[in-house]
DNA sequence: TATTGTTATACTCTATAACTATA
DNA sequence: TATAGTTATAGAGTATAACAATA
């Protein structure tokens, strides 16, 4: 039933192309709206939500570089263009020399603050409004699961290593 | 965060992390597998699989650009790609002669046939492992009447248009 | 040696506008 | 005039590898 001829049946394709057409129009939406809002990209959005939820507004680049996939020059790069905007400041570590400790200031507290009332409007929007609470538990706790799943099997190589791993 | 004005409850809130999560996750690791066996990008996969299941294998560009979200640009950019490689042919409509229609060659339906397996595969893997029927069922409604809502509600401006824009 | 982060570089992708041609 | 598509161009973003500094 899980596995006729290696694949997926009509539902579970189905299934697979509607999850990726709403996340994807959903991405777009929110996007655009932290653009025209904020000039932020997602990515940015996320840099500075992460840091204004933690303690101190304070995280390392390494903690930072943690669920948002992308690579540490990737995150560098980005941190550089929130840097020269004065949203951030970053600054070594007394703890460990080796790292950059990144701080929300308050400009990047008032812009999140400024933008996330419209964000989360288009969410509720696009993405809430035709579900009802029965909906909600049941996507949640589906999602949940798949997310632990994911997490636990990363395909094959989800995030670069430094070190050896060579094999191609 | 905790309580965005006029906002998300915690449950919501949790849910669109979910699915931001899980669907990037999903696309990291089918872009990937895309990449690595058949070297196409995820759009350019698309513009194949689309072209496979049309008749006789044809497409207009015009008709290939809607539901890829991009730009007509962009599409000419994916499509000289992949005519490059042999994959597709592209040749002026006989009943519209603005048109072009684009051909699936061979060649191409052949990478499509070779990826698949390997590309439903991470599919069923990722996201379906951890789902039982009752899940999938669930899933299905929940994410297609959330795609019908998002189709009828194009947040602003979802795709280009080529007169007048607005001035905001 | 391993870890943290930056830099240099090259590449992919996307969007805008100007352009051609057909209807 | 409106539609279909291409081209030129510019910009954002990403990945890789080489690099420096600290543990």
């Amino acid at each position: 039933m899980s596995d006729p001829a290696g694949g997926l049946n009509a539902e579970q394709l189905g299934a697979y192309f509607a999850l990726m057409e709403v996340s994807s129009l959903l991405q777009y939406a929110v996007d655009e709206h932290l653009r025209a809002d904020g000039d932020l990209s997602y990515v940015q959005f996320q840099i500075l939500a992460r840091l204004v939820d933690a303690p101190d507004g304070r995280l390392r680049m390494t903690d930072l570089a943690d669920g948002v996939v992308y690579s540490r020059s990737g995150l560098t790069y980005q941190a550089g263009l929130l840097d020269k905007r004065g949203l951030i400041t970053r600054a070594p570590s007394p703890e460990d020399e080796r790292s950059v400790m990144v701080t929300v200031t308050d400009a990047g507290r008032a812009l999140v603050a400024h933008v996330l009332p419209g964000h989360v409007d288009r969410v509720r929007q696009l993405l809430f409004e035709s579900m009802d609470g029965q909906d909600l538990a049941a996507l949640s706790a589906i999602l949940g699961r798949v997310r632990g799943h994911m997490r636990a099997n990363p395909p094959r190589s989800a995030k670069p290593r430094a070190g050896r791993n060579r094999t191609d």
